[in-house]
DNA sequence: GAAAGGATTGGAAGCGCTTCCGTTTTCGCC
DNA sequence: GGCGAAAACGGAAGCGCTTCCAATCCTTTC
């Protein structure tokens, strides 16, 4: 039922040689022969047999994304830029994606099988040394997002001056009790959110002061990166300084927006105003964010999706580069809930 | 180098069969020689080549899902499902993910190229008889999710029932003059929800009127389902009635969450009160609604796609059974926008 | 102790395509 | 008209695995 080359290479009078080198696009094949077998094809419905092919040319033509998706909305505008580039080449996407990063390592191990996908593109998953070894047995062409590690390509932003900028901010805004909102304490982007947050106190000769950090290490779902993280952080944080109310923030840096929506919500029903009382900032400019107000930084997230795709397919083609490292400055947001403007629509 | 089951046959003293029947999980392999062909396996890192297999087995343990990604809310939930249902199967995911759905068939084609996966996924993609009939063709299990068609299984959300319910909603909070917001004209669900707004006003024995309802037909982009599209479409609908306030809408249903967003802006800006002065509903109940206290329309998006995922694994192991189809009523949440409590945090 | 019968195993033919190596054609040119 | 080189094509060997069929090996059973 299903058409072969041998099928058409029977009705063309030609070998089945010639019909894969006419469906290949091989130059030395006659203009007279080409037509007939491609009108043969046509006749006959052929199509190629992808998994014939992959295993032939010893190249699937896919390349495998692993993605947990802990921010949906970074996930999504990240596979944006990816599917946009793609779909310029002729490369599939093979999509693994976990809800935590416990599931990664399986998923990795899923992606990396032998004639499964030609390039493996890793979304914001922490660089262990044990999996920088798999994916370098694997001998596969490999490009990170939003992580690194120096033998493999990657593209990310640089989180711990985002962090300075965030924090140097509400520095400027006369801000000297700045609190700090993180995910689970494992997370890279999130440590490196903080040593900007640091970094940008001392600089100003202002105190790290531990009371005024929470991490939101009891929530494993989605990382910590959950706006009930947010809430509940806040929460405590509040409650820290329920009894001494002037030693308390005056604003807050959130080490994401979804965790800051559940700040919002939590500074509100304390019966706090935003930006009066306390001024937030948060990280990561999803959609919800311009509604909200929130002042925030934007990570280029659909630019890293398709940069990390191109650095992807050159590498597909010339393996041997050395790796290269794309990293992007967050921009800042300023909006209402650090006294900037009603944002205008898009 | 890359170690295949000849290197194991040798190795192990067996023929390339019983390693094959080993790794299968075939009975009929002595207890003896499966403990040596696995040990050499473990030594030699033997793992089966994904391509080789599928060859042979004329099957590819892949999946292939369809997205054109509208709204990617929804988008995003109905992967979670999926991707939660396959994780316990062995097949994987490819994903074709389309911004607009005029590159729907081109995405189509590829995933359905001979060899490339067993199965479709198809969300939101409207059934053309010519896509229907290339599905056919392709002799390949499909499920549709968030649409439908008589000859494939489905799993859908009732969006008429849905439409009608929220303007019912409406009706009986008191309002009259109802008007509806919605995205392009060519879009199904918007079509169905439509329907229920002409029914709920028809059994209420109110009159359809042509003036209070607008379609983004201007905005191709996401097929419509903008925060801009609603936004406009607000103000269009505003500036109709901007000269007889008193025949103006007092509630408005829009059909779809992210366009509501920029409605709600668009009555703010025109120095209007939500609820005071007129009354939201969406559709959808993306995150961000929660948040903003918009009542809408929730779809059980990440059931659909976990069921479509069962319906289509079934279907893959059962071919000829008839189709079914799965059709889930949305439900209303009632919030801030028509006079709802302030929603409490998850 | 031999025949019957089931459990194991091996041989070999695919699965559908690519590509290396030659062989046959064709064509330009003296 | 004949020669040589380039162009066009065919044969056949893979790619790495599955699986049908037949051969071999053990147990049983009488």
């Amino acid at each position: 039922m299903p058409v072969t080359i041998y099928d058409i290479a029977d009705r063309a009078r030609v070998s089945i040689a010639t019909v894969s080198r006419v469906f290949n696009g091989h130059p030395r094949v006659s203009e007279a022969t080409r037509q007939r077998v491609f009108s043969v094809a046509e006749d006959l419905g052929y199509e190629p047999h992808a998994s014939a092919q992959s295993l032939a040319r010893q190249n699937t033509q896919l390349i495998a994304a692993v993605v947990p998706m802990m921010t949906s909305f970074f996930f999504m505008e990240v596979l944006r830029g990816l599917q946009d580039r793609l779909d310029a080449s002729d490369y599939d996407l093979l999509v693994y994606a976990s809800r935590t990063l416990d599931k990664v390592d399986g998923q990795l191990g899923r992606a990396v099988q032998r004639g499964r996908s030609d390039g493996l593109l890793l979304v914001s998953t922490p660089m262990t040394p044990d999996r920088a070894r798999r994916l370098a047995a694997s001998r596969r062409a490999v490009v990170l997002v939003d992580s690194f590690h120096e033998d493999f390509d990657s593209v990310s932003v640089d989180n711990r001056r985002g962090g300075e900028i965030a924090t140097g901010h509400l520095i400027e805004r006369g801000h000297e009790r700045i609190g700090l909102l993180l995910p689970v304490e494992a997370s890279v982007p999130a440590r490196l959110r903080r040593a900007g947050y640091e970094d940008a106190l001392t600089a100003a000769a202002l105190p790290v002061d531990p009371e005024l950090i929470v991490s939101a290490d009891w929530d494993h779902d989605h990382h910590g990166y959950t706006r009930y993280a947010g809430y509940r952080g806040m929460q405590l944080l509040l409650e820290r300084f329920a009894d001494r109310p002037d030693e308390g923030p005056t604003a807050v840096f959130v080490a994401a927006d979804t965790m800051a929506f559940g700040a919002l919500r939590a500074i509100q029903e304390a019966g706090l105003d935003v930006p009066g009382d306390v001024e937030v900032v948060g990280f990561d400019d999803v959609a919800a964010s311009a509604y909200v107000g929130l002042t925030t930084l934007r990570q280029p997230m659909y630019e890293m999706g398709k940069l990390a795709t191109e650095a992807l397919l050159r590498r597909l083609d010339a393996p041997d580069t050395p790796p290269s490292h794309t990293v992007f400055a967050p921009r800042l947001v300023v909006r209402e809930t650090t006294g900037g403007q009603v944002a205008e629509l898009a």
